[in-house]
DNA sequence: CTGAAAGCGCTTACAG
DNA sequence: CTGAAAGCGCTTACAG
């Protein structure tokens, strides 16, 4: 590999000098940077980004950790984060969190592997991400929570699962549904509650029942379970809020295999919006979340703090907004 | 943060010292190795990466890169290349190749990034990879291409694209159907055009019409729309091979929009086998292909380069099979 | 077995 | 404006 020494020899330079053009110090004269940038040239010399980031203190690296990669708005998020990160000329590091290491244990080898900031996003279970947070040490790698609770002094960036959630039920309601139930994420998903807390107010502030509650896992197989589940408890159920878009693939798989109609005879409405709800059949109603956006906030968060390591939390909860198609059958 | 010389100074040995018990180096005294390591919990130490990657020549990282990462094959590719990668120590970075940017151009920023190897997950279009293949210096770094065409002296991991579009061409024979149509991929793609390929073969080796061919993208809306031309053009099709699953899932909702049925009316097989499949209505028959182990021998290919830099490349195509659902009418 | 020294490839004060 | 030197945090021969 060449290095910043055979340009400085190629373009008889010291290498101080050298290093002055490559970081664009005006204080080089014309003619010397014209050697070097030629050198450079010449030789194809790319500096060595770990020599530069071992003496500026910057690797100029986000790590991203996550629980699984196969997940529709977990890629988006990544996508987002990538987008944003390389408009800084930052990298993305991403790893996966496999359930038999614990958090902490992956906190260390981030460390060890010294990105500047780490986006966190792995859902929150329990209190899982209060646990990280009292485990972490001052002056420690700055690090943003992804979809998950807020909390005093830390940073996190969510979507507006209450919003969304709210929204839907109560598109159901103003079009005359009555008996409405809801799909749940996986119990001890914060997110997952979110929604149903926000399902559950919306029907009780309309007078209405919001016993219809079954759990599903965000999966198309806990949606069909739950659906079939579902119907047998409930016979005269109209309408179903599922926790998310695979849900409700899984639910509408369940009601055309018992013969049921969506929406004649159930109305659904999922969540995420993800690509391909436009093609189920039929197209599904469902709230739409920017997931992009809360990758792009979460690395601006970083720099945020990368620049004023003071800089407070503030709330991020990215809106969501309903898109009715047919599934729900109002419009 | 705490360095290597806090450890040293803490442990009352020379920093040389300290290294060596870090680094399992046997030549230590049982007392000043338990020293050393006490001082290492003490003090939370977690050597720096970076300084290691300086010294050593080894980043332990590998570039992964993409041109979007919103595709359900790409990402379980990606979580093969991080399951192996973690199982040696090593971590990837992922990049995606903006349509702006060159492949040349995001050569060189990965040649800055000195990463020890790099994964090309970018489709095949025309000869970019003998291109890129052919501007790369000598000596620079390993580069293992995915999902793309075999080429002299150039390492690549694929699936059997042939095999799998052969064995659902084959299946829709055996079981007696006789008009076959395909819905192709985007026009360009290498591994579209190996599955037309073979879809034609069988059908010519059978004496049956490969005529009915039109291209999708690889999206629900271009199977929806090659769907309605398909019909159009040729009403008295029984049965059609996708390009890909999105692509049966637009052509099922094209379907279902005119009034058909999958299958009594038209046959559809898809390609790749993505987790909803299971739960599209009707259940899709597809080929599996097994992305995640693309992941994984990419990796492994990556470290036998650097074992051996001759290392020869051989031909690397992961079988695919055939999964029977309903949507083909054949169980 | 251990410490002092050199060096990985850079950047950044600091003399001149 | 430019070069020599120090230093980033490590590892690795090399004397002792």
């Amino acid at each position: 590999m060449v290095t910043i020494k055979d340009v400085a020899k190629r373009a008889h330079v010291s290498i101080g000098t050298a290093s002055q053009v490559l970081t664009n110090k005006p204080t080089v004269t014309e003619e010397n940077r014209q050697r070097v940038l030629r050198a450079v040239e010449e030789l194809g010399y790319q500096p060595n980004l770990i020599a530069q980031s071992l003496v500026t203190g910057h690797s100029r690296t986000f790590d991203v950790v996550a629980i699984t990669l196969e997940n529709p708005a977990l890629m988006k998020m990544v996508s987002g984060i990538d987008r944003e990160c390389r408009r800084h000329g930052y990298s993305s590091r991403l790893s996966t969190l496999t359930t038999k290491d614990s958090a902490i244990e992956h906190l260390r080898v981030l460390s060890h592997r010294r990105g500047e900031g780490i986006i966190w996003a792995v859902p929150e279970i329990g209190n899982s991400h209060e646990w990280i947070n009292s485990a972490r040490r001052p002056g420690s790698i700055p690090i943003v929570f992804t979809l998950a609770a807020p909390r005093k002094n830390t940073h996190v960036i969510s979507i507006d699962n209450r919003m969304g959630a709210h929204l839907a039920t109560e598109h159901l309601i103003e079009h005359g549904y009555q008996r409405i139930g809801h799909i749940v994420g996986p119990p001890d998903s914060w997110e997952a509650k979110e929604r149903r807390m926000a399902w559950e107010q919306t029907l009780n502030k309309a007078g209405l029942d919001s016993s219809r509650c079954l759990d599903g896992n965000w999966q198309p197989d806990g949606g069909d379970r739950a659906m079939r589940e579902m119907l047998a408890r409930w016979p005269d159920t109209q309408a179903v809020f599922c926790g998310n878009d695979l849900t409700a693939l899984g639910a509408m798989h369940a009601l055309s295999v018992m013969g049921y109609r969506v929406p004649e005879d159930i109305a659904l409405i999922g969540f995420d919006d993800h690509d391909p709800v436009d093609y189920y059949q039929p197209p599904l109603t469902t709230v739409h979340a920017d997931f992009d956006l809360v990758g792009e906030m979460a690395v601006r968060e970083l720099f945020e703090i990368i620049a004023s390591p003071d800089h407070q939390p503030g709330i991020h909860a990215v809106p969501t907004r309903l898109v009715v198609r047919k599934s729900c059958g109002c419009h």
